[in-house]
DNA sequence: ATGCCTTATTTCATAAGA
C-alpha cells in the first residue's frame, strides 16, 4: 500500500497539479490538509476518475481535510469525540452576560481539522493542527487544547485499533533539527516545549514518527514559506508528519518528502510525504 | 536548477498562513 499525505492549500487552486500528481505517484490512501473547501463541493468526480473515493470534511474559506482511496472508505469520522473549536475570548465583561444568548461563544463548533476513515484495514486519520498564531495568544491555548483532545480521542480508539497511521499538518517541528536555523525561531510557536510534548504525549500513545527520507539535503522539510526563496534556499520545517502504529510503522519499507511537488508554477507551500507499506 | 508569497472572500482590501 502506497500513503500519502500532503497540505495542498487549496484544493480549487491546486486539483490540476493534485491530479497530475495521483496519476504520476499513484498512491492508494492519500490524506490532504487545508483543502479549503466546503464539503459538498469536495471534486469528488476528477479524483474519482483516477479510481479514488473521497471523504470530505469542510465548511468553507479555511481548513478542511480529506482522505482518499482506492482500497474503500469507511467508518468515516468528521471530527473527533472532545473536539475543541476555537472560543472568541470576551473583548468586554458584558460579553459574559449575554453568554446565554450566544451558546456559540461558550462551545464554539470545532474547525474542518479532523476527518478518520477506514482504508483497506488501516485506520487512518487526515490531520490540521491549529497554527497557534503567537505563545501565549488565544490561538496558542487552543493549539494545546486541541492536541490534549486529540491524544484523549485516539487514545480512545486505539484500545480496538492496532493498526492505524494519523497524517498531515501537525504545525509542529518535533526538534530543533526541524527547522532550518532554530535561531530564527526563538519566541515562534511550532518550536515551543508544551507543543513538543503534545507530540511527545501522541507518541506515548504508541505511535511512531515515521521520518521520512530527504530527496535533497540533510533534513527532510515539508514546508517552505512562499516569501524570500526560501524553497530554493532549503530554508524549511519539517511539520508534516505520520505517526504510525508499531504494527504499521514495521511494515514502512520506504518513506520520503516528493519535494518536486515543490517545485514549479502554482505549488502548495507544502510538499507530500510518500510512504509505502509492505 | 527549484527562483524570490498565496489563498478565498463579506474583492480592488483583508485575514490568515507558519
Amino acid at each position: 500500500m502506497r500513503l500519502a499525505t500532503w497540505n495542498v492549500n487549496s484544493i480549487g487552486a491546486r486539483l490540476p497539479r493534485l491530479l497530475d500528481w495521483l496519476a504520476t505517484t499513484k498512491p492508494d490512501v492519500v490524506c490532504l490538509q487545508e483543502t479549503k473547501c466546503p464539503a459538498d463541493r469536495f471534486p469528488v468526480a476528477e479524483v474519482g476518475e483516477l479510481g479514488y473515493t473521497a471523504a470530505a470534511h469542510g465548511d468553507g474559506r479555511w481548513n478542511g481535510v480529506a482522505i482518499l482511496s482506492k482500497v474503500g472508505v469507511e467508518q468515516v469520522s468528521k471530527g473527533f469525540p472532545g473536539e475543541p473549536g476555537f472560543a472568541v475570548p470576551p473583548a468586554e465583561p458584558t460579553l459574559l452576560d449575554d453568554m446565554d444568548e450566544a451558546p456559540e461563544l461558550r462551545m464554539p463548533r470545532p474547525e474542518a481539522r479532523a476527518i478518520g476513515a477506514t482504508c483497506g484495514g488501516l485506520r487512518v486519520w487526515s490531520l490540521y493542527a491549529p497554527n497557534g498564531r503567537t505563545p501565549g495568544s488565544p490561538h496558542y491555548a487552543y493549539k494545546l487544547d486541541w492536541f490534549a483532545a486529540l491524544r484523549t480521542a485516539l487514545a480512545d480508539e486505539l484500545r480496538r485499533e492496532p493498526r492505524m497511521v494519523a497524517c498531515g499538518d501537525f504545525n509542529v517541528a518535533p526538534a530543533d533539527v526541524d527547522v532550518w536555523d532554530p535561531a530564527a525561531f526563538i519566541g515562534s510557536t511550532h518550536v515551543t516545549p508544551a507543543e513538543r510534548q503534545a507530540l511527545a504525549k501522541l507518541r506515548g500513545l504508541g505511535l511512531h514518527d515515521v521520518v521520512p527520507t530527504p530527496m535533497k539535503g540533510p533534513h527532510p522539510f515539508t514546508y517552505w514559506d512562499y516569501r524570500a526563496g526560501m524553497f530554493h534556499q532549503n530554508k524549511g520545517m519539517r511539520i508534516d508528519l505520520v505517526y504510525a502504529t508499531a504494527a504499521v510503522a514495521d511494515r514502512v519499507h520506504a518513506a520520503y518528502v516528493d519535494r518536486d511537488a515543490r517545485k514549479g508554477k502554482g505549488p502548495s507551500d507544502h510538499a507530500p510525504i510518500v510512504a509505502d507499506l509492505d
